[in-house]
DNA sequence: TATTGTTATACTCTATAACTATA
DNA sequence: TATAGTTATAGAGTATAACAATA
């Protein structure tokens, strides 16, 4: 296994699957996808942001926003509107119920990680995001 | 940002994705993929394997490999043969040039992965590997 | 009957190009 | 002319089901 192991390649990407894995399980049962609950983490963020905004935000293209967008306004807990403003935007806002239920989604997904992170002690947990967040 | 970087499965992501551009990017020249450069290390490791043994090696599907191998085969980098013990089974080999240009390409990724870890002084860079071993 | 390799097929995620409405 | 949202489409990557050859 030494082969794959130690190749950094291998070690991301089946670290992402076994997250990802963990992560689509603890959230299925509040109708949240782990891709969706990181577009609502943005919204619940801050101000109002349009398609385009939070789209850059994600770092996903804005034809993939639209997708995303269609599939949480079908769950009603995100409402576009136009912008009094520049009329070609879409503000993209949280609803109250949908607010509700991505902190239950996030509490969920938050289980998840720490169960990811079992093997690790809570100050390597810390320390691999810390070097993580350095490759950005 | 923080809303963002402070979730494992954002920084995994994006790990994963600047990773893979930059392995793409240095293993290209040598006509090789990042997931093929994975399968020819599991067969340059040590005795040949079957398709469905490398398949299980890496974590991937046996109708995975099939593909994998086709193009692999079609680049004249490996050979595979039928076993003389089980005809069912097809034996994988590296061809003598195929090991040539995997150590080439082998050399490319390293570095791709030493630029990944540019920001990471050397310990940070093996405590990266070793926590993220322990999630598997 | 079970296993290995294969093919056909489909599903997810993503991006590119072209359209529309607005600016 | 340029931008925001949309649609259609296509390309990876992956998996499931069914088949042929072999055990």
């Amino acid at each position: 296994m030494e082969v794959l192991t130690s190749r950094l390649g291998y070690l991301l990407k089946h670290a992402q699957l076994r997250l990802g894995a963990l992560v689509e399980a603890a959230t299925e049962p509040h109708g949240l996808g782990g891709r969706e609950l990181a577009v609502l983490a943005v919204l619940a963020e801050g101000r109002p942001l349009s398609q385009l905004e939070a789209a850059e935000r994600l770092g996903v293209d804005r034809t993939t926003m639209v997708a995303l967008l269609d599939a949480l306004e079908a769950k009603g807990v995100v409402e576009r509107r136009r912008s009094p403003e520049d009329r070609r935007r879409n503000i993209v806002e949280l609803t109250p119920g949908g607010r509700d239920r991505f902190h239950s989604a996030e509490t969920a997904r938050a289980a998840a990680e720490r169960e990811f992170l079992a093997a690790l002690t809570p100050a390597e947990s810390t320390e691999l995001l810390r070097l993580l967040r350095l490759t950005l």
